[in-house]
DNA sequence: GATGAATGAGTGTTCATTCAT
DNA sequence: AATGAATGAACACTCATTCAT
């Protein structure tokens, strides 16, 4: 289906990754001008459909090629971590932040992606999360939980208060320049909702 | 700004706000056509043009004109709520999906334009969410919650479970019709997270 | 359907008829292009687009458009000719020279329109055909011919010998202006068919 | 001008002028689309046209060649044919039969090529046809028409006759399967036809 | 106030043809 | 000879917005 553009010399295909991904972060997948992606990466129009045979096409792409690099690094880093819920979902956390200050528009492409709704994204978006979640949950100790505690509730409760607090981090940040977030501060108060649920759910 | 507008016979002030709701509801700020919401509310081009100079500001008007209704039934019944968090974040929850219910539309709306992160709206929204926050929680009663905990934390966390509870639950009836919905079910489940939840925080 | 273009002032409807005809005529359906037609009519891109909603629906306008006034010109006059077949048929031959001359494109457009081939064309046509032979048969009168004769045959033959002798004509002044055109030697050769025809078929 | 097509191998050549006389039959030629011709000849794009120099060329070429060989085949059974006319005429219907069953696609291209109209295509089937009618009409048995009659009208009538009758059975069979079509009726009908002619024209 | 004809820059997509390899 | 990446003008069609009436 790709192959056209797999074999491309890194630097031309890259130059056109870039431009899409630009566009689309930029402009939503509607109002995003193949004009302007073929403009920003210097090619012909011609050429931009002799990859991919419509906008659509482009844009799942990009979303595949973009999940895939995300998956990779995500999923091989896992492995190695902790089996105690709060310091693994903490590593989890720091992970994800080094992610995206690696590919800060593959990761805005991903979440404007999940919000857009088309079937298939959707689809491979669920399937992404549920394995995510399975990966993040398989190993965890539950032996520090509290006897009469419903633990599948609680994990929720965790994994959505870190939610939560990213969401809000995230709405706050927006705004500002990479280097005039303060990592520390952040981090110091989720480890503070960290300790309120550590106390709370465990012996 | 929209004195014009505000002047018209409710009946056709009414034909077009719901029309222009539709469409927006229905295909999305970029692929609402305009077209197609003068002929739904019956009137021509031109009288659109004429009342909001433009889209944008349309669409605006609809969000500001949706907030406000329901602004006003949501903070005109939380007068009248329990000072128990729990107990007041479970009515808050009911009066939700009684206003989904009443309103549905305007909901699917407002649900939507947040996404759109449009700058205006997005300002706009900020405000809400600050002002019904304060509203949720003033007068709450802390009494109940144990001694050595971070309140400030430990509602926040509750306010985020019902959150990610609340977006579950919404992903997996968004393909069911209305009456295949079983809400005593969804409350019940709702109301074991806020079991877990008060015997953690509460003393 | 084509309300809004037939409320045009004439000259301007006209405009866009004879430059769309033109064009069709000159490049056919495929390679007719509307932003020719728009330049020739005068007119901006939208406002053809306004009036047909695509491509297709101008050409069949045009050619229902064209069709009616042929019928009209046609029947109309058909009804006060002769019943001996050959003078009918003679007659019919120069009602058709006269439409030519009076409408050549709407005539070089229906032309070419029935060699297109599209079903909706095909159709239309088909109708047109068997309304204009029963027409041209009824109150035939068939006394003077032979008494042995296969007289649907010998019709038959009659008006496929007009039709080859007219392809045959055609074929020759193609590439003739109007002007060079000998009228009178062209009808003195058809009568001489006629009377072979005549010689033959009749007592 | 086709020196280096000529050289190719035979199979090769023919994979690519089969693959062109498909579309173009399927297709017409503007919506002809070269990329399929070489995705169905299984050749590279390039090669096409260091064959042909551009598509125009291409299927002029394909007109010659498929004349060719319709000539040669119709040319060359002619010679052994009666010369009495109404047989003759059979015995060429009965052939035109023949090479449609041996040559299909040939002979749609052909039919679909003469009414294309451009002027190359006019001009050579204006040729071919003026041979072929010498060739029908050389050695004519004059002697059985009627003394009176003027022949060279006679024949054209013929001529035209079975033009229009293979005319009306064509839109006929148009939307039958090869075996659907009951050939004895077809031939029965214009043997009639034939004989309304013979009676008429021969003493 | 109310109409809807008119605009034109914009869209995604196609395709015959070229040309470096 | 053979490839297929690359071009770019052209296509039909859309749509928010304007404006004369």
């Amino acid at each position: 289906m790709f192959s056209k553009f797999l074999n491309l010399e890194t630097e031309k295909r890259d130059r056109i990754l870039n431009a899409a991904l630009d566009e689309f972060v930029q402009k939503g997948y509607e109002n995003a001008s193949t004009n302007e992606i073929v403009k920003k990466a210097g090619i012909s129009k011609g050429l931009l459909f002799h990859y991919f045979k419509n906008k659509k096409q482009l844009y799942l792409y990009l979303y595949d090629y973009s999940l895939d690099i995300f998956e990779k690094e995500f999923f091989g880093k896992m492995a190695a971590m902790e089996n105690e819920i709060f310091t693994k979902m903490r590593q989890i956390v720091l992970l994800k932040l080094e992610l995206i200050h690696k590919h800060p528009d593959m990761f805005n492409f991903l979440m404007a992606a999940v919000r857009d709704e088309s079937q298939e994204i959707t689809l491979r978006n669920k399937e992404l999360i549920e394995r995510s979640y399975l990966k993040i949950l398989e190993n965890i100790d539950l032996s520090p939980f509290k006897g009469d505690l419903d633990i599948p509730k609680a994990i929720n409760i965790i994994v959505w208060t870190l939610q939560g607090f990213s969401n809000e981090v995230q709405e706050k940040i927006k705004f500002l320049s990479l280097d005039e977030i303060n990592y520390d501060e952040i981090l110091a108060k989720m480890d503070g909702y960290l300790d309120v649920l550590r106390k709370s759910f465990y012996t």
